[in-house]
DNA sequence: GAAGTACTACTCGGATAAGAAATGTCCGAGTGCCGTTGG
DNA sequence: CCAACGGCACTCGGACATTTCTTATCCGAGTAGTACTTC
């Protein structure tokens, strides 16, 4: 899976403690040392997806385009991996001595009926949390968290 | 995922028709149309897992290293992608002003935590599926296609 | 006629290129703020 | 003193290199069968 995932979430829970405000990619990359431009492009992902909205010029930035615990890790994963399956089959069984035209193939690929059965349970899953979600569960396991990370947002220039 | 995983199912699924004995690179390959040296590499990759074994010269060829009605997709897909996660978690939240050295985390990341939990479920979907399972499956969906299979590769040359 | 031997054809196995995708970087278009200027 | 205006710093957005991984290919080591030679 692409990395860049990891860093969507963190910068969306960063969003979160951080208030209603938008906050700029410099801000949310030089939290966690991350490369400002290629961070930026992944956050555009997600306001394509309409996970986060984006403003441009000073006092610009980031922020959620809908509550946080409406935004599932699968909408981020889909956001940035793209829609489709993990699992892209190729239909070679339409290949070779016993293939053939699709309409011979009335019932769906055994094989891929087992991979698309895994990702549905992974997504299913990924599906079941939500940011607000994981925020409160990382706020209950390092107590002072999210008000560390609202009052480095809000430092002083 | 890797697009070999399909073709990897797919032989081991023709292994299992084809009978005991050992079924060459070249057969297994042609029968689906694929490329035979990189078809080759990814079986490679299952004898070295345990799940095929194989023999040289004539008459030689792939066959299976234990009952097919032990051999798992989620073996198969461990052995072409390796064991690994598909998350790779790479810990940023140690990175920044609120990080630090590793004993300063007692609890695994929040957000590790979501993703193996779902990997466990896609992981123990895809554990619960045998080759000889999607076999039985397959020759249900599509009667008389393992006997096709099978009279294919013990054609007459 | 039988045994030993060299040969040949076929197999896997690992080392070697080509292509695609992810990763990382750069610069331009747009936008709101602030100081300035004129009424 | 207030309002309009111009400049400016800051933001996102998309276009452009670089690295890594997947995909694909080629040639060599090894093996079993086979035909031949010799006793």
């Amino acid at each position: 899976m692409s990395g860049g995932v990891e860093w969507a979430v963190h910068s969306c829970l960063n969003l979160f403690w951080a208030g209603p405000d938008p906050v700029s990619v410099r801000e949310l990359a030089a939290y966690h040392e991350l490369p400002t431009a290629y961070l930026n492009k992944r956050l555009q992902a997600l306001c394509l997806a309409g996970v986060l909205s984006s403003r441009s010029g000073p006092r610009g930035g980031f922020q959620f385009a809908r509550p946080a615990d409406t935004v599932t890790v699968m909408d981020i994963v889909a956001a940035i991996e793209g829609p489709d399956n993990a699992f892209a089959c190729q239909e070679i069984r339409r290949h070779g001595p016993d293939g053939g035209p699709p309409e011979k193939f009335p019932h769906e690929c055994a094989v891929k009926q087992v991979f698309t059965a895994a990702d549905l349970a992974w997504r299913r899953s990924l599906a079941s949390r939500t940011v607000a979600d994981i925020a409160a569960q990382a706020e209950q396991e390092a107590p002072g968290v999210g008000e560390r990370v609202r009052a480095w947002f809000h430092r002083p220039a």
